[in-house]
DNA sequence: CGTTAGCACTCATTTGCGTCGAGTGCTAAT
DNA sequence: ATTAGCACTCGACGCAAATGAGTGCTAACG
């Protein structure tokens, strides 16, 4: 049996209604709801067709029909098309916004869950080149010195340093020579323990705060505590399939312990870098979302960082909106490094 | 009518019983529950008395009672003590997982949350005595510097500054000794108009620069964006009389949306330093959290520095658990700040 | 042969109803 | 002052009947 033309437009139909209701739907709804002016018991046909296909499934016998997991691929790999106009009001609020990076990114995940109506998440951009690109010491007061570094992409990181004794001025200036010119430029897999022995070395006494510089830095650019932004998790109380209590509760929680999320990152940085993954139901890499669906892209934030953006929401979400939200998104992140830099 | 001794244990009793069941406690119960060997028609007159006082209440006739908000209030203010031996297994916990300040908030919050399975924040340390510790001004490349300031308690912040024009090295050195000279030491009210101005007269053609610095200096002293940390939200669904889909998803928000817990802060800040606090039901500053209990304490973080904690609950919450718990993190974060310095 | 009207059947949900029991208030006896 | 006793209230629970949305199947129709 083939999914012929009629089939979709009813499958369409199905889905839409479905998304819009929530309830499984019935025969008699499609008949006067698609203008195919067919009556409800042709389409109880279709339907059954439709389900020996295995795009839609009955929760139970004389209920209507809902679409499976099959369905909605289906529906989401063909009857895509974006909602233009909303895509542009977004893309006005957000320029509009425009702030320093995390308050820019919280935007991002706030706008996303507002639009939408479902549970966002946008991690800073991460980098994978991670070239050393400026490092400093600074004398605080007597007992702590300041270390700043700046990695490619102007990701900044501070660390306190403890010292037992004051450190003249001269001798700061020279661990700060020592230290940019033979750490610029470098990422973390060039710095060797050769290396680190041969600026010790050169520290001489000071070799102690050498090591503690190297730990910072090594942290810094590691860096795996990964900053998530989330927005809209008590959205999911809007959809009943989501808010019985075990559901709910883990759900709440994975947005809470972000680091719940991360498995959706890997899963992201695995494969292939520049397009829109769409994880429905079983699908998801996190196994306490298997009644959502998770849609995500990576943007580009220049010198190889990237980040990641994600719409979790019901199976029965509004695909066509939550992707054209995304791409939105997606782009104004890509080409947002590029007007920082100019502004 | 007085609230007499034996009022009192009944009382007492009542709550006691309450929190640990959630259900609405009869006379029956109470008669058993206490050593007083009163019949339950003896109980029952003096929950009668006990209603007529405001204590208690009966959800609907023929229903056991519950406390009132006036009941848990009475509670709180007089039969408080403190659980030792779990108070001390915390220190230990708090102790060992010592780390970064940030990684250290984050920790305690989950620990409040572990131990109490209520909800909980903390938020980051703010100084109400802002004092500029130390200003410098680094090149990162020919377009940006970046600016470190870092005020009393060690409260460091990175702002990058776009330049027009390549500075070189000894404008550089020029810029960094103006501003340490003029600015070490100053909190933030005493950087008025003239001295700014008078600065960038001093800085001849880069007086854009030190507009640019002034900025970023008065935004993180002011630093309006307190940072919080949240945990355990997802606890809210262990208590049936708070997880119904309304207050699940107000309360979600609120944890959320981290802003709207700072009326909580604000109206911390304004009283009395240095005590906990416990706002029941309708005494919440959050309109939103009038069917929980939250509980509060200010810590110090040495220089002026204070932070918050805080617990929300169900109003059965289990009061001496949270008080104590929020004293030991509380006392462990007061003496957090000199044992990191000497550390 | 595709389409449709009609009908019997299914089954989750709703509704009404009787029972149960926990708990109360009141009164009269101790 | 305390308590036993009793009538009363009212939510919770269980159950059966009613409801109705929806199906599958068959026979008739153009």
């Amino acid at each position: 049996m083939e999914l012929d033309e009629r089939k979709t437009v009813i499958l369409q139909a199905i889905i839409k209604n479905y998304l819009e209701t929530g309830e499984p739907v019935g025969s008699r709804t499609i008949s006067k709801y698609t203008d195919l002016n067919l009556s409800s018991a042709t389409i109880r046909n279709e339907m059954a067709d439709l389900e020996e296909l295995g795009f839609i499934v009955q929760p139970h016998t004389s209920a209507g029909r809902i679409p499976s997991d099959k369905g909605y691929r289906f529906y989401v790999d063909t009857m895509m098309q974006e909602h233009e106009k909303e895509v542009e009001q977004l893309k006005d609020v957000l320029l509009e916004k425009e702030e320093k990076l995390d308050h820019m990114l919280k935007q991002a995940a706030k706008l996303m869950a507002i639009n939408t109506n479902y549970a966002t998440m946008v991690t800073a951009p991460r980098s994978s080149n991670n070239a050393i690109k400026f490092l400093q010491l600074s004398r605080i007061d007597d007992a702590h010195i300041l270390a700043v570094i700046v990695i490619e992409g102007n990701v900044i990181k501070n660390t306190v340093i403890d010292v037992e004794e004051k450190l003249d001025d001269e001798t700061m200036l020279k661990l700060n020579i020592l230290l940019n010119t033979h750490l610029n430029g470098l990422s973390v897999e060039n710095i060797n323990l050769g290396l680190i022995t041969s600026l010790k070395q050169q520290a001489g006494i000071y070799g102690s705060i050498i090591e503690d510089v190297m730990d910072a830095v090594a942290e810094t650019i590691k860096e795996d505590d990964l900053e998530i932004y989330t927005s809209g998790a008590n959205n999911i109380f809007k959809y009943p399939e989501l808010s019985d209590n075990q559901k709910a509760s883990d759900l709440i929680n994975a947005f809470e312990e972000k680091h719940l999320l991360t498995q959706l990152i890997d899963e992201d940085e695995s494969d292939n870098k520049n397009e829109i993954k769409v994880y429905i139901g079983e699908e998801s890499p996190i196994q306490t979302m298997k009644d959502c669906s998770i849609v995500t892209a990576n943007y580009e934030f220049g010198d190889g960082m990237r980040g990641m953006i994600g719409i979790i929401g019901p199976k029965r979400m509004d695909y066509d909106k939550v992707v054209g939200t995304i791409k939105t998104i997606k782009s104004q992140l890509d080409t947002m490094y590029k007007k920082d830099d100019k502004k």
